[in-house]
DNA sequence: TAGTTTCATAGACTATAGTCTGTATATTAA
DNA sequence: TTAATATACAGACTATAGTCTATGAAACTA
């Protein structure tokens, strides 16, 4: 019972942001406003800004729980699959659960926090696990001769993290009828076809 | 001398316009508010909001001269470039337009409003004109055999533009030291040599 | 324990995008 | 030409994200 101060801190933190997210989640981010999460919380605009830098932020936040989504992942990729085989698996699971676990509006709101300046994004923090991901592929595959000992690792990493982002960008723009998965996983598959032919230089 | 009235405010449309662009060009499309627009231009909200629908369809008004660009770059392309020679061609110089043209602040005000759910964006307009010329650069492909004759043509024209949107989104993302023009290219290369590949199918 | 400092929170205040209403003048109708 | 209508614009007003300052209580100090 010694940190009474920052427990309760802590307290307030988790009371506004279970609050927030039960709010965007029945009314969306858009709908609701600071002073709505402040109120309903019994809470004030202080506590919401000493804990959060913006609205962003909480989303933000709720998104760094995508990486027990790729710990999970990692455990239960099968062995043995080809390159390219990891790599589709991955982008399916991963759109699978970006689209029904965290939503449209969550998403449009990491994709638009990405867009502004100096402000923390998830693209240099917490797409780490992502990368790692993709780093143990291609090293592997580079080992078992699927790829070019020559291939710059670092760049194919952001090469294909890039038709990850392009994929969901063009869904957040097109709306919904555009098929997340299937309009990932085929345009995947062609860089992935592309990438591998060069295995040779 | 018939529409003095139409004249009129077409003229302040466009001297709202051109104030607009000129204090965005010195200060930054953030540092500048409507208000100071309006200032500037001795004019009004109400004028303001008469003409534009928001302070983002100014700079996409501005975008929407990116049409000239590709018109321009049609008649001055070489005859006789193979598929891939010509999309890295268009893409080399549409990225060169967009980075020193246009600027940073400009397209990270049309990616932005790309995400805003309801608002026109120029995904579903503008880029008309670039749909076209990638929509015949494939055409022609297929019939010289450069490409399958089974290929979905709309279905490549927007991969190929997401490679494009995800280049000039993560310039965006990840900022100055990020090199478009070098991007953009290593990406589509790999990914048209993948295109390519299916040919056979 | 009494004094001092730190820090979480309250809530008034500011900045700014966008809306709404009134008005004067151009346009149309008679 | 006069009356009626439409519209370009002015600017007050609203909505809301984010800032700033004050305060009371916890944590530290001696």
């Amino acid at each position: 019972m010694k940190k009474t101060r920052k427990q309760q801190a802590q307290e307030t933190k988790k009371h506004i942001y279970l609050t927030a997210l039960t709010l965007f989640q029945t009314k969306g981010f858009d709908q609701v406003t600071v002073d709505e999460i402040v109120t309903k919380s019994k809470s004030s605009k202080g506590a919401f800004y000493g804990h959060f830098t913006s609205k962003y932020d909480i989303f933000l936040e709720k998104f760094n729980e995508i990486d027990h989504f790729y710990e999970e992942f990692t455990t239960t990729l099968p062995v043995n699959l080809s390159f390219k085989e990891k790599v589709i698996s991955l982008i399916e699971a991963q759109m699978k659960y970006l689209k029904d676990d965290l939503g449209m509006d969550l998403m449009r709101s990491v994709y638009k926090s990405g867009l502004i300046e100096n402000e923390r994004n998830f693209f240099s923090n917490s797409e780490r696990k992502l990368y790692k991901i993709l780093h143990s592929f291609i090293q592997k595959a580079i080992k078992d001769g699927e790829l070019s000992v020559q291939i710059n690792v670092q760049e194919t990493v952001i090469y294909i993290t890039r038709c990850m982002r392009g994929s969901l960008y063009d869904w957040l723009v097109f709306g919904r009828d555009f098929d997340l998965l299937e309009e990932s996983k085929g345009f995947i598959a062609i860089f992935l076809d592309g990438l591998l032919l060069n295995k040779g230089n």
